[in-house]
RNA sequence: GGGAGCUUAGCUCAGCUGGUUCAGAGCAUCUGCCUUACAAGCAGAGGGUCACUGGUUCGAACCCAGUAGCUCCCACCA
């Protein structure tokens, strides 16, 4: 059968994967084996696939296939997270869509609205991975709210609560009004942003102006929220500042709701920004909140929940915080008491989510007690700093480690629906039990009232944030904090490799750390790699909105799977952005065709019997198969060494250029028999089992083709798929065949080009060598390769011939057209000049005694060959 | 404001403990080829004062200091 001169990835992938799959060759259950365990991280349960999310499963297959076809017990773990904020924020919308209201439902029914729409898009994203080969264990898929994993989250909650981890106290936090929820430190975003800063001047009260005799209006401030004037409660300068001294402890009037509020100080004042003084407005700014609550100041909320004005600010009561903000400086200019407004640059907090400016807002929530946790598990810093956990690059080292130096605790309620809700039951008389049920709670209370029943008890409103269950997500899929037998927590766990984004070193990298070291005292992980941020060309973020993320369903059905993650990670070193082109997905499928085309020639070879063929050809076969086998293994050794360390584009380029270069470009022209010639059957053979080998190395990265081709040189009943077979192995003491007239082949070819020589022009070498015997073994060789008729040696230099070095040695075309005897000339001693510059600099440093004295003697002796051999040259060229 | 890192061919990046036959790779570019495996290809070639300035050293892309530019992380200056 005619093979079509391209590779067709659509019609095999979907055959290799099903096959695959359908078989359980994806599945692992605890043997004698060694483990090899990744758990995925999880995508968001109705998200859909994008560039990251591709370049990152990829990473994690390579990996994954590696080590199955390594003999390891190969596990990995899909699954998909609740993400509660995200997709609660979708059913919102979904519902507002339908007309419904979130405020007009009851929780159970907007529950059961989340699970239907859960039900009908989530793990979307999963199949998808199918398309790109991921080799999932799914018969293992979980979910971050299935119930045996909410357990694990209620009964780790309950379980920080009683020792004291977690408490439920009232502090300033952030507010996201647009998702309605606060949100931990970790997902506010600081953004620069231009902002105007206001100065207004509170005027003095009466009193104030008696008692200190002042002509002056007021006291001028400066501010960049003046829709929050509402909330101020004092002024607070330097105590140092002389400008003020006089004005400590009398009082001014706050605009618009013309309250008296006291003048104070305080250290934390910068006397050189703005005027000196600050008008302080505790429930809202940090800061404010700290001076307020050292000078006993009450605190005014002036916003609601979604980002207006509150009733109790008693002026513009309803009013979006920012038409407010317009509105206020509107008034204040016409009550003149707008000074002016200068433009500043500042950082406004985010929403990770929903991108809302953050407010800070005093609340009740509940926390985890980081620096108490870390006092207790001090080798979730240590293990990383030693090692015990590798980060790949080491540079994140740290980041990680300055943030844990630094940590605060850990807001862990959300003001959400969709989430693990808190296992807290109050009482009506205000009491508060921790429990991990309800029937458990309501013991507990007995024990306080033994006439309270369970509909006496209310269960808290939140819900924890998702990272809360995130965090023990390599611990919970292998059912870690389940009674009982743990078989298979204890045969996966630790698990050895983490692919993962540095954007979420400290949500989910550094607290399953902490998880594991607490819960389990272990390590979840090994190794960590942290890919790069997939963008465009110019560097930008793939984005919706900039519409620059490339179609992936069309880019797999474009140029294959295998091409498509080959192009990902041809430019995507450990830790480094990876700058998306399309040109690269192109390699990845040239290099397909490339592979594919090669099985061509292989397949259509006819074979004969050995012994049938002259000797210099069979010499030559033989020789080509071994030099061939020497640099598989070097190249293998190589590419070992990449993937110990993480490299793995480079890897794959090791693997590429080993393929195209030396299997495709010099072993298959090596062997290849004139068209309509038959090969050895021997050679033939040894060939099939060099591209066998190379087919291997490859399955990790493009996994499809090389299980096609795998099958098909195996007559489709190889004796188990590629996906098994086993991977290459790194060897010592690898044999390094001397292939120098390799070299003599390639400077053959550069003289054909340079003189534009017709490769079909057959010509005679002669070469003047000491080495004949490194030249004859390679005969047959250099003469197929490099279209030579015949070789002779150390004969006379004919009259009219190019003549070249290789290494030392000089080599004679006869040539007899059109030979430009100047430029030859020249050439040489161009040639000749060059080195004589360079014998010099070398005897330079020989005659240097400083350089004799303390240069390694090894150095010394390179120096020295160098030296012989720039001579040995010179004198050639002179003499030739 | 604090910290980390980066700056090597047109582009994206390798260059381990300093030794100029180590300045390298892939892509891109250029030249010549439709040579029955592959033009999604073959054979070649040209590109870099290794950001800048000093220093250490017999010797620096590599070590040190400073300068400039870029990136990232953290941070409560209104």
């Amino acid at each position: 059968m005619e093979l079509d001169k391209h590779y067709n990835p659509q019609e095999v992938e979907d055959k290799w994967y099903s096959f695959w799959n359908e078989n359980g060759y994806f599945d692992s259950v605890p043997d004698q084996r060694e483990p090899f365990t990744i758990v995925i991280p999880p995508p968001n349960v109705t998200g859909v696939l994008h560039m990251g999310h591709m370049l990152n499963n990829t990473i994690q297959d390579i990996l994954i296939r590696k080590a199955r076809m390594e003999g390891k017990n190969a596990c990995w773990v899909p699954g998909t997270d609740h993400a509660s904020i995200a997709t609660e924020a979708k059913v919102v919308k979904m519902l507002a869509e339908k007309g419904i209201a979130k405020k007009d439902i009851s929780r159970d029914e907007f529950l059961s609205y989340a699970w239907e729409w859960k039900e009908k898009y989530g793990g979307i994203i999963l199949s998808q991975l199918h398309k790109l080969g991921a080799s999932c264990d799914w018969k293992r898929t979980r979910f971050t709210m299935e119930d045996s994993l909410s357990e694990a989250v209620i009964q780790v909650f309950v379980k920080m609560y009683k020792d004291g981890l977690i408490y439920r106290g009232t502090k300033m936090v952030n507010w996201d009004p647009d998702g309605k929820t606060t949100l931990s430190d970790e997902e506010v975003i600081h953004k620069e942003n231009n902002a105007q800063l206001f100065y207004v001047t509170y005027p003095f009260s009466d009193e104030t102006i008696k008692s200190t005799g002042t002509s002056e209006p007021g006291l001028t401030i400066a501010t960049t929220r003046p829709e929050t004037v509402m909330g101020d409660v004092a002024i607070c300068v330097h105590p140092d500042d002389t400008r003020y001294q006089n004005l400590i402890g009398k009082t001014v009037i706050v605009p618009i709701v013309n309250r008296e509020v006291p003048i104070i100080a305080d250290t934390y004042i910068d006397i050189e920004f703005g005027t000196g003084c600050l008008k302080v407005t505790p429930a809202h700014d940090e800061n404010d909140y700290n001076i307020g609550e050292k000078h006993k100041l009450e605190a005014i909320d002036v916003l609601t929940d979604d980002g207006k004005i509150h009733e109790r600010a008693g002026a513009y009561v309803g009013m979006d915080r920012f038409a407010c903000r317009k509105q206020i400086v509107k008034d204040l200019d016409t009550q003149g008491l707008l000074l002016k407004t200068e433009q500043i640059k500042n950082t406004l907090g985010h929403s990770e989510r929903t991108n809302a400016v953050i407010e800070k807002k005093i609340s009740t929530q509940w926390f985890v007690n980081m620096q108490e946790f870390m006092k207790l598990h001090p080798e979730v810093l240590s293990s990383v700093m030693d090692g015990e956990i590798k980060f790949h690059p080491a540079k994140f080292k740290n980041v990680y480690k300055h943030w844990l130096d630094n940590i605060k605790d850990w807001n862990i309620s959300r003001q959400l629906w969709w989430g693990h809700r808190i296992p807290a039951w109050y009482s009506k008389e205000g009491e508060m039990v921790v429990a991990e049920t309800e029937e458990q709670a309501l013991t507990e209370f007995k024990k306080l009232n033994s006439n309270i029943e369970l509909k006496d008890l209310s269960q808290d409103n939140d819900v924890l944030d998702t990272w809360f269950s995130s965090w023990l997500w390599p611990i919970s899929v292998f059912d870690g904090f389940k009674e009982g037998e743990k078989k298979d927590f204890e045969y996966y766990y630790p698990t050895n490799d983490l692919v993962t984004g540095p954007d979420i070193i400290f949500f989910w990298v550094a607290r399953m750390i902490m998880a594991g070291y607490a819960f389990k005292g272990k390590k979840p992980f090994s190794n960590v790699y942290f890919t790069g941020i997939v963008r465009d060309k110019q560097r930008r973020k793939m984005s919706k909105q900039l519409g620059n993320s490339p179609d992936l369903f069309e880019l797999l059905e474009k140029y294959g799977a295998d091409g498509t993650r080959m192009g990902m990670l041809l430019s995507s070193p450990a830790g480094n952005d990876i700058l998306y082109d399309e040109a690269q997905v192109e390699q990845g499928r040239n290099f397909c065709n490339k592979i594919w085309n090669a099985y061509r020639l292989i397949s259509g070879w006819e074979t004969v019997a050995d012994d049938t063929l002259s000797e210099e050809v069979k010499a030559s076969n033989q020789l080509a198969s071994d030099w061939f086998s020497s640099r598989f293994q070097v190249s293998c050794n190589g590419i070992h060494e990449s993937f110990q360390d993480y490299k793995i584009s480079e890897a794959l380029m090791a693997t590429y250029k080993l393929i195209w270069d030396d299997f495709c470009s010099l072993y298959l022209e090596m062997i290849k028999p004139s068209y309509g010639d038959p090969i050895s059957s021997k050679a033939a053979g040894e060939a099939k089992m060099h591209f066998e080998n190379v087919l291997k190395l490859l399955h990790p990265f493009m996994p499809f083709i090389t299980e096609e081709l795998f099958h098909a040189i195996h007559n489709g009943t190889p004796e188990k798929p590629i996906l098994v077979s086993e991977y290459p192995k790194a060897k010592d003491n690898v044999h390094v065949m001397n292939d120098n007239a390799l070299g003599l082949v390639s400077e053959i070819r550069t003289i054909r080009n340079g003189k534009g020589m017709s490769p079909k022009l057959e010509l005679e070498v002669i070469v003047k060598t000491e080495q004949t015997a490194s030249y004859q073994t390679w005969e047959g060789i250099i003469k197929k390769l490099a279209n030579i008729s015949s070789i002779s040696y150390n004969t006379d230099k004919p009259e009219k011939c190019i003549s070249q070095l290789h290494g030392t040695d000089e080599f004679f075309i006869p040539f007899e057209e059109a030979i430009d005897v100047e430029a030859e000339k020249k050439k040489n001693e161009e040639e000749i000049a060059y080195l004589r510059g360079f014998l010099k600099s070398v005897e330079a440093k020989l005659n240097n005694e400083k350089f004799v004295a303390n240069a390694k003697p090894e150095v010394i002796e390179k120096e020295r060959q160098k030296k012989a051999d720039a001579e040995e040259k010179i004198k050639k060229l002179i003499g030739g």
